[in-house]
This record gives C-alpha cells, structure tokens and sequence, in this order.
DNA sequence: TGCATTATTGATAATAATTATCATTTTTAT
DNA sequence: ATAAAAATGATAATTATTATCAATAATGCA
C-alpha cells in the first residue's frame, strides 16, 4: 500500500524505513493543520481517534523521526511541552514567526515583516554557515512578552 | 546585610520580596559568567560549591523569579533541559544569538550582523506589539543545524 | 499472490526534570 | 531585640520523555 505524499515515502524507502499507517497519519495531522503547533500529547489524541491502535511511543518516535528528516521542527515555547510544526520546506509552508505570552503560554503566529526578515536571515545564515562551518537547516525566532489580555488583567 | 546589585534589591524590595543569600549568589554565578547558558543543575552544583546549604527547590524558584524579573531568560536548546542566560537589558551583556547542533547539542554564540539585525528587530519588535497590543520584553533566535565535528563524522 | 526478512509497533516499565508541600529558618521593619 | 512574613531545604509527587521487548506489519522477491 502506497501511502502519504509520495516524496517523502521515497527519501524513506531510500534510508531503509518503511511509510506506516501511524507515520501516515502523524503525518496528514501536520498536512492538514499548517501553522499550528502540536505537542506530542495533542498529536496522540488526534491520532488516536483516527486510529486507537496508535501508543504514546509510536508517537515520540514519529515525532524524532519526522524532525530529523527535517519535515517538522522542535518548538519550544517555554512551558514544558516540546510542541512540533512542519517546516517551511514544505509546500505551502508560509514563512512565519512566533509571538509567547510568558504570563499564560498563549502564542500568536506573524507573517509580517517577513520579507526583510528574510533577506537578512539568508545573509546571516550564509556568512555564519561559512564562519562557523555550520550547515544550517532552519532558524527559530521568537518574541517574548505579555500579551493584550494579562497585561490587562493587573 | 545588603547583598548584591542595589538595583536588584531596590527592585525586588519594591515588590516585597528579600534579598537572600541564596539568591545573591545564584545572580553571582550569572554576573561573573557572561553570555553562558546555565542550567539548573549547573547552577545547583556552582551555588552548592559556595554554600553547600542551598537545596535544588531554591534553584528552581530562584531562576523562575529571576526570569520574571527580567533579569535572566530562560532557553531551550533541545536537548530537554532548561537553561538561563542573563538578558541584554542587563549591563554588559553583548546582543548575541545562538547556533544549535543538532545532532551532539553544541550551542556556539555568535554576535556578528546584530547591528542590521537590532534596527530590523526594533522595527518588527515596535509594529508588532502595536498591531498585536502585546508588551515584547525580549527575544530568542537560534540557527539550527549540524556542526562541523557532526558534520565530518559521516 | 504468498512468504521470509526485518523495521516498526504497543504496552509497560524506567528515567529524569520540574513542581508542590510544609515545618523550620532568615530577613526585614519596627 | 522582636514579631511578622518571606524564603528555604528536604522530600514527596508529578509529568514528559525514553528504553525494553515480544508481537505485528511492511517490503522485496519468488
């Protein structure tokens, strides 16, 4: 059976893993919430109502797997959870940032200001990728703060 | 006894809390190790060699509260433990950011092109709290990849 | 299509970082 | 010096993540 978007059970099949069902679905949970950012915790639940077969490992294993082939990336947003989102390497991906309320954990995403951002970033990243005989895969930026409903709540 | 930073101990009078030894010391290790990440075990085991007597749970609530503050921020580099740097608004710590192995958990700081970086950030850093109503109190950015021992080794 | 090989899985136990509890100790203002 | 309250240390509790291992499912090939 034939599963998932094709390249990616190529560039595995190539490296001698196999397209599960479970990686199948992990996977379609990413496809189709783009931008948003699941926890492990979140992905199981989702997962497991489509298939309750799906265990708690299967799941962290997914989650380190789909990271090191750098289909999704770490996030962490400061309250303990490792949370996951696809990369900007995949299509339909819109480069994007984050914004954390340090107060309740609350994160906004933001497009804007991208373009500069952007240019400048491939410029860092290449004079740093040189310098520091680093290969660079992907960057993570954050803004940290309060945000509109606790800065009002004192 | 006055202890540390007056203007820590003004402000942390201001809002009813003590300067204790305890957290003299732990802003010590910070103070007299800048632009190092620490974390919480590390700092347990620095502090403990000074005054054996302080506990973990003090270590805990002290970094917590000091990153309320403002005076460090607290990073995640990946590899499941916290850590704590002291914040730019603090004197004497140089705008820099972050280059993270992911393969071995290396973290190298650089502080090239953060003068263009700073006036792009300040820019995004006024529009999006405007847009947003969100208070930024600070910012994290890392590159991800493989470094140049991690890289070789294949 | 059926079969052998082997990667993957699920259940569960183990690990490890962080947080909560509470009686005792320190700090501070008076 | 003392009373009031904040902070501490020891330890238990919690919780996310990782390791183990027998059973299962995916793949290549006949």
């Amino acid at each position: 059976m034939r599963r998932g978007n094709p390249w990616i059970c190529k560039r595995m099949r190539e490296e001698g893993m196999r397209m599960t069902q479970a990686r199948a679905i992990i996977l379609n949970i990413f496809a189709g919430n783009q931008g948003e950012h699941f926890s492990a915790q979140e992905i199981f639940f989702i997962a497991h109502r489509i298939n309750p077969g799906i265990g708690f490992a299967t799941v962290y294993r997914t989650l380190d797997l789909l990271a090191q082939m750098g289909i999704i990336q770490k996030l962490e947003f400061g309250d303990g959870l490792t949370r996951y989102e696809m990369t900007e390497a995949m299509e339909n991906v819109p480069h994007h940032h984050h914004l954390v309320c340090t107060e309740c954990g609350k994160v906004i995403d933001y497009t804007e200001f991208t373009d500069e951002e952007k240019e400048l970033f491939a410029k860092v990243e290449k004079e740093l990728s040189e310098k520091y005989k680093f290969k660079i895969k992907n960057h993570i930026i954050q803004f940290c703060g309060i945000c509109n409903n606790c800065g009002e709540r004192r």
